[in-house]
DNA sequence: TATTAACAGTCAGTATACTGACGATATACG
DNA sequence: CGTATATCGTCAGTATACTGACTGTTAATA
């Protein structure tokens, strides 16, 4: 790892692949994977957002965004409806088969996010997550994908 | 960003697309992405490699890599040669081609990291690199792409 | 030696992520 | 009112990343 491994570019890109992988491990058998999963909790606590809307919820270009929902839709898992004030909007809803499913998953869930970050301990813990959500505010506006912060 | 925003894997995940629209930012007029300019770097540094050597290098499985590879090769950046010895083997050498572009992307490269982590001064920044790397040392044989560490 | 194991690279299929373009719709403004 | 502008969702194309299967080759072993 000599050189790559200075380069926190590529340690983040490494560190996203783990949680990838830990979170296939903990949650393959669900068939859902981390973006599907923020996509169907937002749905959930915030019902009848526009894709747009979601978009800057999850951080997540619309483009992304279709495909995915799409994808959950074929699997009865969320619901999309026209609305009539204004006809270019999706407004998207989880359906209750996909509130069964993320109960379902919260627990191992929730074990992918602690497992990705297991091997700090304590204040180190709290500074890496302190300092990482800085990085994501600070770079927020980069991208295509930039969030509503607030 | 409530909910999302304290989860580890989540944040890593948005921390990754910024470094990736940084580094399209300062490298992108020279069609490279992040990825194929740490296989330029691993190619220069170690001439020869073989494919399978290179995955463990760079961190990227074997079929990504072999994309990336094909990739670089249709622009002559790098080059590849079936080993007569072990004729599974394809050895990969950079081109001078390649070896000029990296030169010219050596300075813009620089940048991209560093912005991705310049909301971090002093010590929160090595603490933060430091934790960084402890993870992603930790998680390494996750996923298919583990490298090899030494 | 003959069979079996393991390994290297590739391929097909799928998911996230981006770009640039497009049609449909809504809003602003002259 | 009518035109210009902006927005929403979609689409096509491309890149990284993974899985599982496959071919060809080498190594191990019975």
């Amino acid at each position: 790892m000599a050189q790559l491994g200075a380069r926190p570019g590529f340690l983040i890109r490494r560190l996203h692949q783990i949680h990838v992988a830990l979170f296939a491990e903990e949650c393959g058998v669900f068939g859902i994977t981390p973006v599907q999963y923020s996509i169907m909790c937002v749905a959930q606590a915030r019902p009848g957002l526009d894709q747009s809307e979601l978009t800057q919820e999850v951080g997540v270009d619309r483009a992304t965004l279709a495909n995915v929902l799409a994808r959950l839709e074929k699997r009865a898992l969320v619901r999309r409806e026209r609305t009539t004030r204004d006809r270019r909007l999706k407004r998207v809803y989880l359906t209750e088969t996909g509130a069964a499913l993320l109960e379902e998953m919260a627990e191992p869930a929730r074990r992918a996010h602690a497992r990705t970050i297991a091997a700090l301990t304590g204040a180190d813990r709290d500074a890496f997550l302190d300092a990482l959500t800085r990085l994501v505010i600070a770079g927020n506006e980069y991208g295509r994908a930039p969030m509503r912060i607030g």
